[in-house]
DNA sequence: TATAGTGCTTTCCAAAAGGAAAGTGATTTA
DNA sequence: TAAATCACTTTCCTTTTGGAAAGCACTATA
């Protein structure tokens, strides 16, 4: 018996589109590349630019970007103890998506106020 | 005493990136935007192009959606009767930020492979 | 010795998301 | 009257995510 083809045959877009969920998804990754991104380094001034975001998850976020390499801990032995963060390289293929979620956002609002 | 202001006021882009979460986050709305924008219309052919989708999830997926005004729900008083979902013209404003996850995911598997 | 600063961690709990399996209701043809 | 088709819905359960509040470890200064 044949597949189902044509129309069906979507996987390939599927597949990738998962894969990027698979490390991007929630609530708090994205707003936490941005805010790093604009040069939030420190762990409690990544947490108040961010509303509403706890320590708690954002230790968790945090380790999770770091062991996708996308961003980097470096602990400077100053006193106190400073430890920052920073973006890797890869971060930087993140930008096309944030820029586009971001112009979607305004968009959107937009239309939902006009509505 | 003045507010804490440039590096940490990322909240313009946080914003509207949070907008856009609010309405897409999850693992399973652009899977299912991608099956109607290849041609899936039915509620069994979106589900069968799907991996893993369970009807009780797409079904809770599908009324968000056309809450949203992305797709749009049909039917059809044939027999046995057919229920058709189809894009709205708002969904063609997220081809950007699809491809955008599409093109990151390919070059994501192939850094995971690589390495 | 006490206190302050930094970067978390821990506990406890509630809410949301997700999954498996079976069932429902409307309709029409046999 | 029974079976078939379609599009879901329901139930029950597990997993994941999120949130509030408090605590902890380290170091240096007073």
């Amino acid at each position: 018996m044949p597949l189902k083809r044509g129309y069906n045959d979507c996987i390939k877009t599927i597949i990738p589109v998962r894969d990027f969920l698979d490390v991007m998804s929630g609530k708090w990754k994205f707003p936490i590349i941005v805010s790093i991104g604009v040069g939030n380094d420190r762990f409690v001034d990544i947490q108040e630019s961010i509303p509403g975001i706890t320590p708690k998850v954002l230790a968790k976020e945090l380790k999770e970007l770091e062991k996708h390499q996308l961003i980097k801990r470096t602990v400077l032995s100053e006193y106190p103890v400073k430890i920052i963060y920073t973006h890797e390289p890869y971060a930087d293929t993140l930008t096309p998506i944030i820029y586009a979620m971001k112009d979607w956002g305004i968009n959107h609002r937009k239309k939902v106020i006009g509505t």
